[in-house]
Formats: C-alpha cells, structure tokens, sequence
DNA sequence: GAGTGGTCTAGACCACGAG
DNA sequence: TCGTGGTCTAGACCACTCA
C-alpha cells in the first residue's frame, strides 16, 4: 500500500510530466499543498524531497520549490581524449601543484613531482553541468597546452591506452555548489588514466557529472588478441 | 553551521569507521539514541537515514539498525563479453518473450521478434551483487547457450563491437529487493549493445549494480582510424 | 515586514519480527 | 506480547528572499 508521501509524489509528478506545472513554475507553498492534500508540513517535504532527488523540482530557501527544466542528456564519450559530446562552453583554469596522495598514485610519480592541473568546468550557457579536473606531469604539460581551445591532455600527444573508470556516488560539498545541484543528487565520476606507448602515465583526470543528466558511451573493438587472453 | 542531524550522523560514522561499532552490530534503538543525544526521533531518523544512504548502516522494519559489513567492490570490466570480475556465483533464468518497446529499439528488430531472455543475478554467498537482463535474438541464442556456465553471449561468437552506456539513478523498487538495497541508495546501470560484423545487433545488455560498491571499466585503444576521424 | 523553506519537537498510531 | 522501526501530526522557531 502506497504511503500519503508517495501518492502525493505521484500526483505533483504527473502534473508536472503532463505539463500542468511548466519548467520555472512556482509551486503552491508547503503550508498550501498541505492543506490542499490534507496532510501535515512534514508530509508534504518528503513527498518534495522525493521530486527534488528526482530532479524534478529545485528547492531555494526563502523563495519557493519550482519546476526545474529538463537537463539535456551530457554524453561522455570514452575511449577519446575529447571529453564531452554538445556544444558546451570551456571555463579552464590551469595551476601547478605538487603530486600527492590519490593523484600522485593515478599518475605513478614520485611524491612532489610537479604536475600542471587544468581544472575545467562546462557551462551550458549559464548553467554549470560538469567539473573536471585534469593532471599532467609537467614536462608534459606545453604539448598538452597547444589545445588550449579545446580540452588539455588530447589525441595530439602520443597516447596509446585510456581507462576509464565510472562509478557513481554522493556529491561532495564542493562538487554540490559548482554544479548547483542539491546535496542529495548523486554524481557520476570517471577517473581517466591514458598512456603513451613507453607506458608512462601521461594524464590522470577526475571529472564530476550530474548522474541524472549525464551518460558515459564506451564503444570497443575486441582485437584478436584481447579475445584470446581473457578468460 | 551543522545541524543537529549532520553532528550526529558524524558521531555515529565515526563510532563505525574506527571500530567502536562492527559490522553486524545492533545500534541502540532509535528512542534510546533520541534520549542519548538530547533529541527526538525524528531527529535520530534522518541522521539515520544519511548513513543510509552512505550504506554504513541498513535497517530493518522490528529488529533494529544495523552496522553493515563493507561491501568488497565488484569491477564490471567492459569491452569483453565478460561481465564480472571477482568469484561471484551466478543463476540464470532462461524465458522466450516478444520485442518490445525500449528492447526492440535497442536491437533494432521489428515488433514481436522472438527474443531469448537470460535473467542473471550474481551471488556473494548469499547476497545478491548485481542483476542484468541480457536479450539475443532467438535465431541466435543456442550458440549464445553454448556457455552455460559462463554468462550467455560471450565470445565465441561473432562480436565486432560493444557499446556500452553508464549512467546511475535510483533503482526500481524490483532492483532495490532484487539486490536488497534500500529504495535511497543509487545503481549504476549499464547498457550493453554488441554488433557483429555484418552490423547486426547481436546482443542487448541490461546491467544494475549498487553504485557504492561497483566500478565499471573501461580500456580503450584509439586506432589510427578514431584519432583522424574524430573531431 | 511578509512570506518562504529549514530544522526540530513531542508525541500518536501502525506494521513488522521474535520469543 | 513486546520491542522495534515506519508513518504521520500539529505545531514551534529560525533563516532566507524580496519588496
């Protein structure tokens, strides 16, 4: 049997699925869709709670719970260096750190080496949908740079093997506020390493996507060889 | 500033991590904790919940709240028609359906096409890692069949190309009983399609993992070819 | 200052699990 | 039957936004 929170959930998700309520609306307050569903405040939050994890409604303090606009799908695409699919804008903002703790063992190095980080965040118009942050070793980096237009660390550097690890988990505060999502949206992470063909760890790459919005495409070719060895 | 919630979902967390509270141990009950931490229930609950969602913590409808043993994380390794790593046991349901809908696209057959449905859950032990529904054509399911002990439509046959789509969202509440997680915790889903070499769709592929605990992988070779045509 | 959501209280009642 | 968590109520008080 379906909980009050559920039913009512239900009820705001098709009004907003079937176009009653339009993307930027206004919610009625909570005190008012209490009354109106006959529920207690309490109620009617989690029944909201449920539409916001959903990321069918945006919550702001003090102004109201609105209809938030459908995000249109990122793709990731694997395998490449070049990040991601639309035409997003690029903000990269490049630093030069020491390597230490999970990025220094990504990368092999020795502690202390010096790495270039490009920390890039796409924007479409306004909004913020990905963060990302990129490490090279910096003897590597003035290659790496010559895209600058484009993302760091692409498929003009001798690059021979990308892996490409995707998980999903709760957003760090940090990584909440830069994509203005809720703390309650989880995120889609892909850690990057790409090679070159000595071996060498040319590039480590940490990028933060909307779960909700975003997919990641990996498309492979078997080789005979591949189809040999695994088991 | 923290909330009451958050101060106390970091007590208990760290009560977990450092040891002061083993996997299988029984937490106080809620009305005890209230009273312990000078607060009322429904304040112990969220906090409660939080952990929840974080999966340091799984509760059970009358016998209490409950440390849970940290999940080993399971490698779904893409590219391969191999789906898991560690030594998990597998059961396999074998049904015939009808294409249709989101399916039918995926394999690019016309409606009502005869499909062999493999529904395989992978085992710890006793607990459910993972579901996926794997989808072959029925023409040429017996040599997908062949690998019985192994998962169905591996590589003996003819696989030129895998496409693999990851993404994560919450789970229906079929997966959520189905892995024995709760309806809060996220999945990561994989979408597997692999093509032969006259360009058929061979295979579809539906994979749900509990995102806290699974990695998906993926190793990617560029080829001359995908570096030039690439933009 | 008026209206909004965010947090929290102190209960009530029901449903589930185990003895 | 008893203790547990699950749901819900009817408020209170604070913080934020905007006019």
């Amino acid at each position: 049997m379906p909980t009050l929170r559920d039913t009512i959930a239900e009820d705001l998700r098709t009004q907003i699925t079937t176009g009653h309520l339009k993307p930027g609306d206004r919610l009625p307050s909570e005190p008012k869709l209490a009354t109106h569903y006959k529920v207690s405040t309490p109620t009617i939050r989690q029944a909201l709670a449920l539409l916001q994890t959903e990321g069918l409604i945006e919550k702001t303090h003090g102004k109201g719970n609105f209809v938030r606009a459908p995000l249109r799908r990122i793709t990731y695409r694997g395998g490449t260096g070049i990040p991601f699919a639309p035409d997003l804008q690029t903000a990269i903002r490049t630093t030069t750190i020491q390597a230490r703790g999970h990025i220094r063992t990504l990368l092999k190095v020795p502690s202390n080496t010096l790495l270039t980080e490009f920390h890039c965040t796409t924007y479409e118009g306004e909004a913020p949908r990905s963060v990302a942050r990129i490490y090279i070793p910096r003897d590597l980096a003035p290659a790496a740079q010559l895209a600058s237009s484009s993302w760091p660390g692409s498929r003009d550097m001798d690059r021979t093997e990308t892996q490409e690890t995707v998980t999903a988990r709760l957003p760090t505060p940090e990584e909440a506020t830069a994509l203005r999502i809720s703390h309650r949206r989880t995120v889609l992470t892909v850690t990057r390493i790409a090679l070159n063909s000595a071996g060498r760890v040319i590039e480590a790459a940490l990028l933060v996507l909307p779960s909700d919005a975003a997919d990641a495409v990996f498309t492979t070719h078997p080789t005979r060889n591949e189809r040999e060895t695994d088991r």
